[in-house]
DNA sequence: ATTCATTTTTAGACACGACTAAAAATCGAA
DNA sequence: TTCGATTTTTAGTCGTGTCTAAAAATGAAT
């Protein structure tokens, strides 16, 4: 059960790279957590066989790692915390999402189930962060999918409400909130024809 | 400017033990030190000596270790994270007193000026933690002494409202809980009668 | 099937922060 | 003032997690 900030970025790391889209983990090359995390591929080695040791990760010498069950019960933890810490920071705190990264980075590892849980329920169990990522449940299950959709796959001329965010860099992320577009913002038709094509498959909206 | 958890929680002990009241900082012996912080004492001549290289106290060998002014503000600036993130714990999630030291303890080492200005601001900028501890501002000051109060010293058969208490152990605080007694309570001159002696000079009062 | 470029692991070192054991300084009492 | 108990520091070790340099495995092209 020993955390550590440096074993749960890794954990991190290795879902992160690793998630699929039907739930189940891919094995991943110690090179790109390296690259991902920041550190040089001989330090990932060592920390995934640590991680091995624990039970938390399989390693393949000279193939990859992979999240085990508990690896990645571990890990959804983390990301819970992530992103509600995200929209805290965002919604209470009224931080942009561009600010809010390297903050929910240092809270996701402080450690107390009491404090998530509460957390949870005072934004009201949120269901996406305020990048429009989904926020796993405390059983490590996600929400059903709704109806947040990518702008880009939307029937045109509708009226729209901006849930979200996938991809952006920070460049982006400014880009768009110099724009008067955030959390929140209703897009018209009319506004919808003005944007960078590009943004079309980032912007996440619903129209309920 | 280097943080590290250690370096603050020993800056932190340096200002718990040698706090004055006029506001001065008096020599601590590296032995209560030690025990404060839960380690043996060679481990904080240790980490006192690089303190002392970072500029942030001064240490006098066989004699002591003083926070030097920088080192000063600093370690308000932790505590006044502390005490700010125990206030969100039991003001807005709704955690117990004796619940919120521990989870405050990991919160006030994340780094983010901003986060703590926003809280602060969220927060209705108050000026004292539950347990009725000042809270520092920004600058390392404090707000005005207000007029919260030991029971004790209240003028005899007035009505009074709980700000807080200081120096309570888990179980008096369970204790008090159970009669209770709460943060924003009221006590009747009635009530006061019925309340054990030593809660008196705990229990911080205000009459407006 | 061999070679060669690339990826990954091993080997060995270092910084940090804790520890134990031993030495040194301090201080009170005879 | 000198001795002895106590406090504090030094010396040396250990665990964690990082690094660089070198060795080993992989896999694609001949």
């Amino acid at each position: 059960m020993s955390k550590s900030t440096q074993r749960e970025d890794h954990l991190k790391a290795l879902y992160a790279l690793g998630a699929q889209e039907d739930g189940s983990m891919a094995w991943v090359s110690t090179n790109s957590m390296a690259s991902h995390l920041g550190v040089k591929p001989p330090s990932v080695t060592a920390m995934v066989q640590v991680l091995s040791e624990l039970g938390w990760a399989e390693h393949r010498p000279y193939h990859g790692a992979r999240l085990t069950p508990a690896g990645l019960k571990l890990a959804l933890s983390l990301v819970r915390k992530h992103r509600l810490w995200e929209t805290f920071l965002v919604e209470r705190l009224g931080f942009g999402w561009e600010q809010v990264h390297d903050i929910a980075e240092q809270l996701e590892h402080v450690d107390s189930v009491e404090l998530v849980e509460r957390l949870d329920a005072y934004l009201g169990h949120p269901q996406s962060d305020p990048h429009g990522d989904p926020i796993p449940k405390s059983d490590g299950t996600f929400h059903p999918e709704g109806d947040v959709v990518p702008l880009a796959e939307l029937e045109p001329r509708v009226t729209c409400r901006v849930k979200g965010v996938r991809d952006g860099s920070d460049a982006t992320l400014a880009a768009m909130s110099d724009k008067g577009i955030s959390l929140g913002s209703v897009l018209t038709p009319h506004d919808i024809g003005l944007l960078p094509a590009p943004w079309l498959k980032q912007l996440l909206v619903t129209t309920d």
